[in-house]
This record gives C-alpha cells, sequence and structure tokens, in this order.
DNA sequence: AATACTCATGCAACTCTTTGCAAGAGCAAA
DNA sequence: TTTGCTCTTGCAAAGAGTTGCATGAGTATT
C-alpha cells in the first residue's frame, strides 16, 4: 500500500546503506511469498531468477534488512521465519495442536506493553510477538471438570 | 530446591521414557551452567567429562527434555537457549541495547493472557515468554520531546 | 534365565547458517 | 575522470543442527 520500490531505496539510502538488485529480489520474493517465509524458501524463489545470487547473501540481507526494520523475524518453533514489515506491527497466535495462525492486532498487547512499562520500567519494543497456545477449536471445552 | 535427581527419573520414568546416565549429565551441566545455555555450550560441558558422548545426542534430549517439561527453551535473538524449568513459569524483558536479562514473573502476564483467552478465545500457554526492548538505564528520558 | 519389545545412542551423511577474505561496485571529493 | 573510501558480494570453509539407520541397553513378560 503506502510503501514503493523508492520508499525502500530512500529508507536504506537515508542510513547510508544501498538497495542492491540482490536486496530488491529478496524484498520482492518474501512480498510475493507473503508472510512466514524461510530464508530456504526465499533463496530458491531468489535463485530461480537470478542463480549466481549466493545463499550467504540472502542471509545476510535478512539479518540487515532485520536491522533497517524493513523485514521482521519471528521464531516459529525451531525455524525462523520472515515477513514485511507492515506499516503497523502485528503478531500472531500459533496453535500447538493444528498449527493454526492467527493474527493479533496491536491493540490487543499495547496494553501489557504498558503495564510492563510501569512496573518495571522497561519499555517493550517488538513488532513482533508470537504466542504459542490452543486456538478455540483445538481448547478443551472450559466447563466441565479437567481432567489431568 | 524442591527437584531432586529421584524426581526427575520419576517424571521420565512415569512417562515411559528413561534416564539415562546422558540424559542426567545434561540436566546436570544446565543445572551447573545456570539459565541460558546453548546447546553447544552445554555439549562442550557434557563432553568434557564423557568424550564419547554425541552431539546428536544432545540436540535429541533437549528436545525430549523441553517435551517432558524439564527444561524449557527460549529464543533469544538468534540463538536457542535452554534452561531448567522452574516451579512457576517465568519470562524475560532483554534490553536490546545493553544486553540486560531481567526476570518477570507469571503473575506480570497472566492478565495479558487471560484477556487473549477472553477476546480471541485462545488459550496461550507459554511458561517462557522473551520480550524485547529498553530497560531503565538505556531507555531515553520519557519527559523530553521525541527527535525523530 | 531367556525372549521380545521399545527406548536411546552413536555414527555418518546431510542440510542449514555463519564467517573470513579477496574482489567488485557505488558514491564522494579532488 | 581519477582516486579513495565504504558498502556488498561471491566463494570457500567451518560451524551448528538434523536425520536415517544399525547397534546397544533397559523393561516386562514368559
Amino acid at each position: 500500500m503506502s510503501h514503493t520500490t523508492t520508499d525502500y531505496a530512500e529508507r536504506i539510502r537515508a542510513q547510508g546503506y544501498r538497495l542492491t538488485p540482490q536486496r530488491q529480489m529478496i524484498l520482492d520474493a518474501i512480498c510475493e511469498l507473503g508472510g512466514h517465509v524461510t530464508p530456504e524458501v526465499i533463496y530458491e524463489r531468489v535463485r530461480g531468477r537470478a542463480p549466481a545470487v549466493n545463499r550467504a547473501t540472502v542471509y545476510r540481507n535478512l539479518d540487515f534488512l532485520c536491522e533497517v526494520r524493513l523485514v521482521v523475524a519471528a521464531h516459529i518453533g525451531r525455524h525462523t521465519v520472515y515477513e514485511i514489515a507492515g506499516a503497523q506491527p502485528h503478531h500472531h497466535l500459533i496453535c500447538r495442536q493444528c498449527g493454526a495462525v492467527i493474527q493479533l492486532g496491536h491493540e490487543a498487547v499495547q496494553g501489557f506493553f504498558a503495564q510492563i512499562a510501569q512496573q518495571q520500567a522497561f519499555q517493550v519494543d517488538m513488532d513482533h510477538l508470537t504466542l504459542f497456545g490452543l486456538c478455540p477449536g483445538c481448547r478443551p471445552a472450559p466447563s466441565r471438570s479437567r481432567a489431568r
């Protein structure tokens, strides 16, 4: 929506870095593949178009893009996945049982962060929280007595 | 405190598994090394005593010990770290700037989890949350106007 | 005590990820 | 345009983490 290629370039260059063709392709790949992509999937995609691009370049640039906040990383289980940083930070609820991924708006966590800021004087600054648990479908019925 | 070797053994065997010497040594290593240890550090420690123990065994058992909830894993940055699961789940605030690690009791997050349960019907079930941000020392003074 | 069964381990090969280094490319100043 | 500087990349090697398979070890049953 609000981000164009020029935006990216400017945002990167403003910090003294460059938007190289490789970085462009990596960003494109993440965009096209949608959320939650692993480095390897991104690498395959990029390599499909430019076979010369090195694996190390992909890894290095994913780090880089996170640093300049164009991309956010999330740790889901043992894998690291990436996605384009939206205008609004958002979060995920992931069901341990069925694997469902539920989006969660930033409003839902802001209160919590504010509370920590107040109680601990610690300013939480996360644009991508991943919470595990049981989704409505997999959750045991709450009314009955709980078996162990 | 409340956990003895026998406790471990029983808890493992109750589920049909075994407390092998390797598992014992891995648990010991995590205990002695304190919180937030990487697999590699654990491996080195274990290997110092029993050189025959294989790296794969360490990784497999860390997974296993998490599964039986004797150990909890946390993802800090790009690394996975492990620690003994205390009687009470607890969480961490980690400063992006200075790397300080601040413990956070479970009470501090319970309200948040309850809120999500209510709003999303999603039952969050995490015994080890890791939140990044700025610690009191590194946090910019809040009274001044904020530079961009 | 012998047998059958399942859990665990070590080994080896493989994949994923990181790092050091030399070469390449863009920008800025002269 | 030439020079110098820093950012980037590819390459190669090393390190970290995973997986399949055959062997070894513990438990329970007969």
